[in-house]
RNA sequence: CGGGGCGUAGCGCAGCCUGGUAGCGCACCUGUUUUGGGAACAGGGGGUCGCAAGUUCGAAUCUUGCCGCCCCGACCA
C-alpha cells in the first residue's frame, strides 16, 4: 500500500477522554473513530488488525476441530423465554421491536439459538461429540462503556459451543478449547494466564478466564510465576489432554474474587507474582444447564435419553486488538508483534523526487509485495521526522529508511521497531533480512 | 447504577463569572525558503457556540427543559 493512496487519519494531539495507552494509540494512529458510547467505525489500520486477530483464532479453532457457522446478530426471544434467560439477562441485552410488535433482541451470546439450532437435527450420540463457532457481533449495553474497544457496547466475539453425550467426553471438548486458547494468544504475541474462575451468569461448573498481563488492567492477578514461563503446547496428538490442561491449572492463578491468601503464601516467595490483566477469553463447561430447559436431548449407545452436555468458549476478537496495544507498546507507539502487524515493513522514502531514491523505494515495494509482506510505502512528500514519528506511531516491526545520504555508499537503512535498533545494510541485505524475518 | 464533570472549527483549548459582530494552538489550502528525527515565514478556508423554549433592544455568555459524551467507583468477551 502506498501512503498516498491510503486513508490513514493521525493525530498528533490526543483525544481528550482516553486516559489508556491502546485507546490513545488507537485514535492517534487512525485506527478507530468512536460513534457513540462504546460504539466504533474501524477504519483501514484498526480493521485490517482486527481481520489479522480473527484469522489466527480461526485458524487455531479449526486445528482444534471446531466447525465454523454464521448466527446472526438479531434474535428472537423465544428461544431466551424457553431458558429464563429473558428475564434473567437483565438490562444489558439490548431489546427491539419488530413492525408486528414482536420482541427481538441484539445478541450478547448465543447458547439459547444453538441450542435449539442443535436439537432439531441431532438426536444421537453417533454424532457427537460436536464444536460449533462463529466470529460475530455482539451488543451488551454495558453500564459504563470505556476504555475505547477495551470495553465497547458492540464487540467482535468468537464464540464456541460444545455438544457432548456425557460429562466425560465434555471434558474432552474443554480441554481442547483450552488448549486452543493456549496456542492462539501465543500465535497473536500474548503471554496468556489461565485462572480458575466464577462462572458468572452464563453459569456451570467449570470454567476458566484467560488473562493477559497488562498494568492497565481491570482485573488483579495472583499467581506462580513459573506459569507465565511456560511456553505454548502446540499441536499436541495425545487424545487426552487433561497432561497439558493439568500442567496449567496446577499452579495457583487467581484474579482477586477467587483469591486465596493462604494458599498464594505458599508458593515461595521469589516465585510470587501480583499483577494485573486483561481478561481476553473465557471459557465454560455448564453440562445440561440450557440442553434441559430446551429439551435439548440425545440417545446414547445404551439407548437412555439426556440432555446433550454442553460448553461454550469466548475470545473478544475486537477487545484483542487493544489488549496486544496494551501488552506492546512504548512512548512512541504502537510495536506490533509480527503476525497481527497490519504491514509487514514500512519504507520510508527521505526524499521524493529525488530519482534515485525514488527507484529503490519503488524496488522494494515491489518485491515485498510479491514476497506478501505486504508494505506500507510512505510516498508522501513530507519531512524525514515526520515520517519517522508516524511510521512509529503505527507500530510496524520493521523499517526501511531510504535516502540520498545513505545511498551514496550504496546503503539502506533498518530499523528494528521493538528495540530501535538501526543496522546500515545493502539493498540485498535489508531485503533477505526483512523476508527471513518473517519465514516461520 | 451512585458520585463528579464536559459539550465553542477535524483535534486540543480560551471566552461564560460581569450579555454587545466568535478567538488561540495543531491539522487543512496557497506561495516562498527548507527537507536524515513532528520546519520557518506570509496569506487563506472552515463555526446554525449540542438542541429547544424563555428573559432581553441584544444570548456562546443568564434561566428552564431535553439530548449527547467523558471520568471515578460497584459488575462483565
Amino acid at each position: 500500500m502506498r501512503l498516498s493512496n491510503y486513508f490513514l487519519p493521525l493525530l498528533k494531539e490526543t483525544p481528550s477522554e482516553a486516559t489508556i495507552a491502546s485507546h490513545r494509540y488507537m485514535l492517534r494512529a487512525g485506527m478507530v473513530k468512536q460513534d457513540s458510547a462504546g460504539i466504533y467505525i474501524w477504519l483501514p489500520l484498526g480493521f485490517k488488525v482486527l481481520k489479522k486477530i480473527e484469522k489466527i483464532v480461526r485458524e487455531e479453532q479449526n486445528k482444534a476441530g471446531a466447525v465454523e457457522i454464521l448466527m446472526p446478530t438479531i434474535q428472537s426471544s423465544s428461544h431466551w423465554k424457553e431458558t429464563g434467560r429473558y428475564d434473567a439477562y437483565g438490562p444489558e441485552m439490548l431489546r427491539i421491536k419488530d413492525r408486528g410488535d414482536r420482541e427481538l433482541l441484539y445478541g450478547p451470546t448465543n447458547e439459547d439459538m444453538i441450542t435449539d439450532m442443535f436439537r432439531t437435527y441431532v438426536k444421537s450420540y453417533k454424532d457427537l461429540p460436536q464444536t460449533l463457532y462463529h466470529i460475530q457481533w455482539k451488543f451488551r449495553d454495558e453500564r459504563r462503556p470505556r476504555f475505547g474497544v477495551m470495553r465497547g457496547r458492540e464487540f467482535l466475539m468468537k464464540d464456541a459451543y460444545s455438544f457432548d453425550v456425557d460429562l466425560e467426553s465434555a471434558r474432552l471438548s474443554y480441554n481442547k478449547q483450552f488448549v486452543a486458547y493456549l496456542n492462539t494468544y501465543d500465535r497473536l504475541g500474548l503471554k496468556a494466564i489461565p485462572l480458575r474462575a466464577d462462572t458468572g451468569p452464563i453459569g456451570g461448573d467449570l470454567s476458566h478466564e484467560f488473562l493477559i498481563l497488562a498494568e492497565t488492567g481491570e482485573s488483579k492477578v495472583y499467581c506462580h510465576s513459573d506459569l507465565l514461563d511456560m511456553e505454548a503446547p502446540g499441536s499436541v496428538m495425545e487424545k487426552d489432554l487433561q497432561e497439558v490442561v493439568d500442567s496449567r491449572t496446577s499452579f495457583y492463578a487467581r484474579a482477586d474474587d477467587m483469591h486465596d491468601q493462604s494458599k498464594f503464601d505458599e508458593i515461595p516467595k521469589d516465585k510470587q507474582v501480583v499483577a494485573r490483566g486483561i481478561e481476553v477469553g473465557h471459557i465454560f463447561q455448564f453440562g445440561d444447564k440450557y440442553s434441559k430447559p430446551m429439551n435439548a436431548n440425545v440417545q446414547g449407545a445404551n439407548g437412555r435419553v439426556s440432555p446433550v452436555m454442553m460448553g461454550s468458549y469466548g475470545v473478544g476478537v475486537s477487545r484483542l486488538v487493544g489488549g496486544i496495544i496494551e501488552a506492546s507498546h512504548d512512548e512512541n507507539g504502537i510495536v506490533w508483534p509480527k503476525s497481527v502487524t497490519p504491514f509487514g515493513v514500512g519504507i520510508i522514502n527521505l526524499k521524493v523526487g529525488d530519482d534515485d531514491v525514488d527507484r529503490v523505494c519503488e524496488e522494494l515495494y515491489e518485491i515485498f509485495e510479491k514476497s506478501g509482506i505486504e508494505p506500507l510505502y510512505d510516498d508522501k512528500n513530507d519531512r524525514g521526522g515526520q515520517k519517522f514519528a508516524r511510521m512509529d506511531l503505527i507500530g510496524l516491526p520493521y523499517q526501511i529508511i531510504v535516502g540520498p545520504r545513505g545511498l551514496k555508499d550504496g546503503i539502506v537503512e533498518v530499523k528494528v521497531r521493538i528495540s530501535g535498533e538501526k543496522k546500515e545494510l545493502s539493498f540485498e541485505d535489508a531485503v533477505n533480512y526483512i523476508i527471513s524475518e518473517y519465514e516461520v
